[in-house]
DNA sequence: GTGGTCTAGACCACC
DNA sequence: GTGGTCTAGACCACT
């Protein structure tokens, strides 16, 4: 389910968040499904089971997940308010992407195709 | 002309080249435009020589500038034909920001306008 | 492993660069295989970390190697598609080689067989 | 008659070096050819005179001018005797330059027609 | 223990 | 004075 690989650049627990975040955008999982326990998931990538945690801790902290003591960790409903620092993050993160790209001689209809893409996976997704 | 924070994110270094990057790219700095000089900027940013020079052999291998021993640092002409990586590393980094963008719920219509102005700014900035 | 030497030409870093460069060329390190550490190498060299720092993050951004914070520096699966740049750098050094070598009277015999001798030494490390 | 960029890389004297061994392995400046004179060249290029003093010390200990005192610099009878070094020298540099381009995946006959290339250039020139 | 960053200070090559 | 290299030594993040 989950992708590691030193060429994806990162951190491994920066990795295991990217990957969870995609899955969950992506809705191939869905609101309330249970991750893979932090121990289970520490053995499968052969990992250490701190940096499992670590990645679990920042998608709670971001509003990805929620965790019941003793029960697991679940996706949570989204997206929720609390996100708008996030999206904010992220418009300014494409702003300066677009700009770098307009500069470096891209076409924009590269850029346009990107988002369209970005869009109509999300679209697909939700039918 | 240029501010470090640690809430920018980032090294210093990185912060350096960030800043540079944008005042090149936004046209404020042009084309063979000298750079402040590595202990000038040391100094004036508090930080030390080597983190200065650091961020200028960066900018040199992205082609963003030039340097002659003895003389300065200097703003390449550009774009920087063929640099291939830095706009797959920036396509991806906009691609990971739209998809974001889409499962936040953001409109389609702001992504696009972001676009829109990148590529305008540019048309400005050669006229 | 390593060998540096002032009539190799050219400072520490890219002697400590060039070098990994030939070993990982000729095969002697095969893909993944994990490089000394850097204060290993920097003890056995007798030269100050940063240095060899400094030459295994030029490897990482040529391609050469790549490295896990934690855990070591490791060779990357090659060749690294499309590096333009190394490709159009070791063209250059090629052409200006037989250019010099046409004018002081070499046989151009020789050439091709140096050419044909590389392409077969690649043949025979692919098997 | 000589051209100097940021663009080609190393220092001054090394550009005007590398012209002027252009210049004559290419046959444009024939035997005992007068070059322009070290205060000549050294406004026209807009450059220091020792910068152009240097470049023809290291262009007269490698064999390609020799000068005489008063009268000026001239390009000497090639190839000479003495240059079996530098033989070696760029048959070395060819053959690890080789090895790269086989190893980037570079196809066998780009490196072959450049040596064409740089043989053809030889044969026009001497006719 | 590993790679990554930063400071402090020195020396060299070049102009 | 400018960029480039190197040493020495410290601290941090990650595993």
């Amino acid at each position: 389910m989950i992708n590691l690989s030193p060429a994806n650049g990162g951190s491994l627990h920066e990795q295991i968040e990217a990957e969870f975040k995609r899955l969950i955008i992506d809705g191939i999982l869905e609101e309330n499904a249970q991750l893979p326990s932090v121990r289970e998931l520490s053995l499968s990538l052969t990992v250490n089971p701190n940096t499992v945690q670590r990645a679990y801790k920042t998608l709670e902290a971001d509003g990805f997940i929620y965790s019941i003591k003793g029960k697991g960790s679940f996706v949570s409903r989204l997206p929720s308010a609390a996100n708008i620092r996030l999206s904010e993050e992220a418009l300014s993160r494409l702003r300066a992407a677009a700009r770098e790209l307009a500069f470096l001689g891209a076409e924009k209809a590269a850029l346009l195709s990107a988002i369209d893409e970005a869009y109509s996976d999300k679209e697909g997704n939700d039918i």
